[in-house]
DNA sequence: AACGCGCCCTGTCCGC
DNA sequence: TGCGGACAGGGCGCGT
């Protein structure tokens, strides 16, 4: 479900939200989505911790707990809700975060491959190394993208999606990146050209800015800290669009299976 | 090593 | 109307 945008939307919420405020009692419904550890470790992990900030990893939410950081992972149809204690009880509640002015902290997931876990600043620091490039910072530069591209023979689509190389995108901003790239989706990563390669990394940054600005793509599932959809579903230019004309060259858009994954293309203006 | 596939899980939609 | 199968935005572990 959620890609950077979303993600990012979330966490944007979030800091105005919860930032500050003090964790009084962890109640977990659904035990699987707890990772590292008994959710019974979990709930200790958190009860009487402030929180003092939230900011976003990859596709991560990061609770800055102090000494430790609370890990979220919204999976495909994961979100986090601060509601009222009243709504805090919805089905697919999978743990309830109470906070000490009476609110909660509501992860919900109706298919539960999201995952949370508390974990101590440095593991955290740790496995955050190991993550790739994140796409809108100024460590990415479309030369360096050229150069990873280089070692894959990975369809492109695809390896854009690879979080050991690039974080953040997944299926929705991928279609929509090399569509605004003039990239066919198909082509091995290792054959783009310099300029081609730099195209996609301005195609990339400029997607995900744009998802941000209109609080990201609401299909089915995704909500914002507040229950709220994101507005760039409208926006989207080839992703869900089959059978309708391309936006550039009014050609028609077409779906493609790759790894598994839908993808959306333009075959006229996509090369 | 890099890569492709199956799987985790529930809900919805589409075709028969 | 009802049912079975395909599919859904992520990520991990497996075998090759």
């Amino acid at each position: 479900m959620p890609e950077l945008p979303e993600v990012e939307t979330i966490v944007r919420d979030l800091g105005r939200l919860v930032r500050g405020a003090t964790i009084s009692r962890v109640e977990v419904l659904k035990p699987d989505l707890i990772e590292g550890g008994s959710p019974a470790k979990f709930a200790r992990g958190l009860e009487g911790k402030r929180i003092a900030g939230v900011s976003r990893r990859a596709k991560n939410i990061v609770f800055d707990l102090g000494a430790d950081r609370l890990i979220v992972n919204l999976g495909m149809t994961g979100r986090l809700l601060v509601v009222p204690a009243v709504d805090a009880d919805p089905p697919h509640a999978g743990v309830r975060i109470a906070l000490s002015d009476g609110r909660i902290l509501l992860y919900h997931d109706v298919r539960r491959f999201g995952r949370l876990e508390v974990s101590s600043a440095e593991e955290w620091a740790r496995r955050d190394e190991a993550l790739g490039y994140e796409p809108l910072g100024d460590d990415l530069t479309a030369e360096t993208l050229h150069e990873l591209a280089g070692r894959s023979r990975v369809a492109v689509k695809t390896w854009m999606m690879d979080q050991k190389r690039i974080v953040g995108i997944g299926n929705i901003y991928a279609s929509e990146a090399c569509h605004r790239a003039e990239i066919d989706p198909r082509r091995p990563a290792s054959s783009l050209t310099l300029d081609e390669a730099a195209s996609l990394h301005a195609a990339i940054r400029a997607t995900l800015t744009e998802a941000i600005e209109f609080r990201g793509t609401t299909l089915l599932d995704y909500r914002d800290a507040s229950g709220g959809e994101g507005g760039f579903a409208a926006r989207l230019r080839v992703y869900d669009r089959e059978g309708e004309p391309c936006p550039r060259c009014g050609s028609t858009i077409e779906r493609i299976v790759q790894g598994g994954r839908a993808t959306f293309f333009c075959q006229q203006c996509q090369e």
